[in-house]
DNA sequence: TCAATATTGAACACATTGTTCAGTAACAGT
DNA sequence: ACTGTTACTGAACAATGTGTTCAATATTGA
């Protein structure tokens, strides 16, 4: 409706932005950011409760852009779209348009809630491809999936995204007991996309 | 050497532990760490520069405890007296131990440097294991192992510690593909415990 | 006993937080 | 262009926490 809240919005999304790939979380003042931003510190309170909240906005932000594309409804048409692979390959090349930012969360205390964010856009999107695996329960699989996905981010984004979104997809599939049927021949191992 | 400096540091740290247990990390003060160590607030600051390295400390004190009988050394004799599955179970029954002050950190800003901690730990532990898979490189794969892990605990946490270690551990051996061997027959499978 | 050293607690300057409020500017709809 | 509504401003505010300093005190090991 009114250009100016998504004006500030932007504006001091940008700022957070250029300071979180800049400086230390814990180290960044909401005063920074509203300097930054060309923003009173009324407003800033306005359209956010805490530095967190920011953050947590931010995320949702992100990860609804990373993820949209890929459907997270299991009813939603579009999630039927891609492939496993073509969807993780997807939410790596995002990944890697953010660079920056997701460094710099990464690197200090706001990682706990970016994670957290995008575990669960994770774990729903691992979820809607219904994997099972011996006698392993479905959910801890799931979580480890989504766990592992996470932690190749991690390492991909500790050593400064040196490899291509090809090679880690590759190797993720190939680690994954459910995906690996490419390899090995094993009727334990199930992955149906359909039911 | 000196009783003082021990008793001191115990009352810290039993305080502090006293406190994450209850409450979020980030509300906590330094001023009520020393009121419930009933320590001097000088005295805080000559043990600790701030309360993150108090975490610090507290961490490596945990993860000492519970690695240093598996062995961390490539060179030590003792890490090789256990099996991978042995040491497993030794870790997960040890952050048993522990579960009250594992949950607190972890679900408070003091996860990171927890499970910064925890992983360099572990990431050593599995690099003695000597694991192959694949055109996996190796350092892809001791990182998806130790992560995988890592995410194992943190469910686990999440749970409530609701699964048995013995459960878990047969999971995550049977979920991860260095180790089904006893499932799968795929030559491409190597863990060699010696050389 | 004694010299060394750890602890104490109050006082300190400093930074940050989140709120308030009256004044100003930008908006959407008619 | 007018107008009522809504968003922004910026300074001032109390409150809280941080990390340091220092002279006095207590405990230690030898």
């Amino acid at each position: 409706m009114d250009r100016r809240i998504e004006k500030t919005r932007k504006a001091i999304f940008d700022a957070f932005d250029a300071l979180i790939a800049k400086f230390d979380y814990a180290k960044i003042s909401v005063q920074n950011i509203i300097n930054k931003a060309g923003v009173g510190r009324s407003t800033f309170y306005l359209h956010f409760t805490t530095k967190n909240d920011l953050l947590r906005a931010r995320c949702i932000d992100l990860f609804e852009r990373i993820f949209a594309p890929i459907g997270t409804e299991t009813t939603h048409a579009s999630s039927m779209k891609f492939t496993f692979e073509e969807k993780i390959m997807h939410i790596l090349y995002r990944l890697l348009d953010n660079k920056n930012v997701i460094k710099g969360i990464l690197a200090s205390e706001g990682r706990p809630i970016f994670l957290q964010y995008f575990r669960s856009y994770l774990v729903n999107t691992v979820e809607n491809e219904d994997v099972h695996f011996a006698e392993v329960p479905d959910i801890f699989l799931e979580n480890h999936i989504a766990g592992s996905f996470i932690e190749m981010v991690c390492w991909w984004v500790n050593c400064d995204f040196s490899e291509s979104p090809e090679n880690l997809t590759r190797w993720f599939l190939c680690v994954l007991p459910t995906l690996s049927t490419n390899i090995n021949d094993n009727k334990h191992l199930t992955l149906n996309k359909n039911i």
